[in-house]
DNA sequence: TTAATAGTGTCTATCAGACAATATCTA
DNA sequence: TAGATATTGTCTGATAGACACTATTAA
């Protein structure tokens, strides 16, 4: 057996929620070198005394100032090229966050402020798109492949709407997440038809100013799978 | 930002194999403490120019004593709770690997023994079933179910055969890890409809003793994804 | 009354599940 | 030829995709 050199244990998040009808992602503004100035997502080193897990939860509340969180928090992948930080060895545990519309985030200690970003506009080349820190360009694309792949076998997609919700909420969120919404009658067959994956009430929505029927609301029922799997338009 | 502790980072491999139609993983016994005389997942630690997915690859040739190894190796998840080595603070990127029938290993250094084990022995409670050293339980609980689901999805089976294979050798790929063989027909018609799932070849397997028509031949195809998924029996 | 949104119904091509029939091989 | 294995074919119920139609609400 060789020795076994120091390495530093972070984690990464990659935190989702729907605005405005896109899926929008947390940054921060890096304070500190390396990367000064940058944008990246939040994170930080796990603790002694914590697992990666705790350690993304606890980085999860200070970042996005919310005392009770209750979205939904996955680990996605381990990253640990040798260069990856400049600094020194650091292997960062990568994790997957997905929260209803959160409010505008506070900017922590070590950063220098914080905000929402379209997803798409980060990947997919905008202009004004910035460059990430570190491999968080690379751990982004991995979340979001792994965010609209999930929404096809899981019913996941209720963890970015607050409870109660109407299935045309839902059904924004697939249409954000996936660039395109699936077909009306559809969905509503697929998402009705799924013994638990959401639970009537008799109650209906807020009226719009815009009008049109009044949608009925629904509860995130106790379904965590969805099969056969919604296809991806 | 707080300090950053110091951690030690190993991989951990369950690498896959089928044997006399058993799912089988290999298993090392321990030479050394903590948990010596134990069995567990091979592994080791992460070199300071690697990568963990090169530590991996390194850690497989070393362990199954091949040089030239030719299945497949993905990362499966990172364990990292803090008492998981009493030694010291110890996080482990575990992978899954998957490969034709391999030889019989050699012991390596470290190790007293290595040999294979049927996998739902150690699993699903065999009387003879060892305790395994570590967590590396509930990493080979993940792996299977890895390696199940994505037998579902992607064609990942054709790792577990060496070129050229026939239909039923594939077939008898899903009943090893699926615990039953999915029906005949519907598995060939799935397979042969599923472009680039498998290339045929003109040629035909050998006789065996027991008689029988001989089973066409066929090679790996560059489809890694198959929709609508197979579904498990 | 109109425009906008929510919800329901229907037709059809496709396909998975079940299982039967035929072909080819060794002893 | 008999037994064993491989391969092909067929019938049917379920369902996803496409799309038309009805219901409810605000301006």
């Amino acid at each position: 057996m060789s020795e076994h050199p120091p390495f530093a244990v972070a984690v990464d998040l990659a935190i989702f929620t729907i605005r405005d009808g896109a899926l929008s992602v947390l940054l921060v503004e890096r304070g500190e070198e390396p990367f000064a100035g940058s944008w990246a997502l939040p994170g930080g080193f796990v603790e002694p005394d914590e697992d990666a897990e705790q350690a993304a939860w606890r980085e999860l509340r200070e970042e996005t100032g919310v005392a009770q969180f209750d979205g939904h928090l996955e680990q996605l992948r381990t990253y640990s090229a040798p260069d990856r930080d400049p600094r020194m060895r650091v292997v960062s545990v990568a994790h997957v966050a997905l929260a209803p519309d959160l409010p505008e985030p506070q900017a922590g200690t070590d950063a220098a402020d914080a905000r929402w970003w379209v997803v798409d506009d980060l990947l997919d080349a905008a202009a004004d798109a910035p460059e990430l820190a570190f491999d968080h360009h690379q751990i982004l694309l991995d979340a979001r492949e792994r965010v609209r792949a999930k929404l096809e076998y899981t019913t996941l997609a209720t963890e970015f709407v607050s409870e109660p919700f109407t299935l045309p909420e839902l059904r924004r969120v697939y249409a954000a997440v996936w660039g395109a919404p699936p077909d009306l009658g559809n969905f509503r067959r697929k998402v009705l038809g799924t013994a638990g994956f959401v639970i009537p009430t008799n109650a209906r929505g807020e009226a719009t100013e815009a009008g049109g029927r009044r949608a009925l609301l629904y509860r995130r029922g106790p379904a965590k799978l969805v099969q056969p799997p919604m296809v991806r338009g």
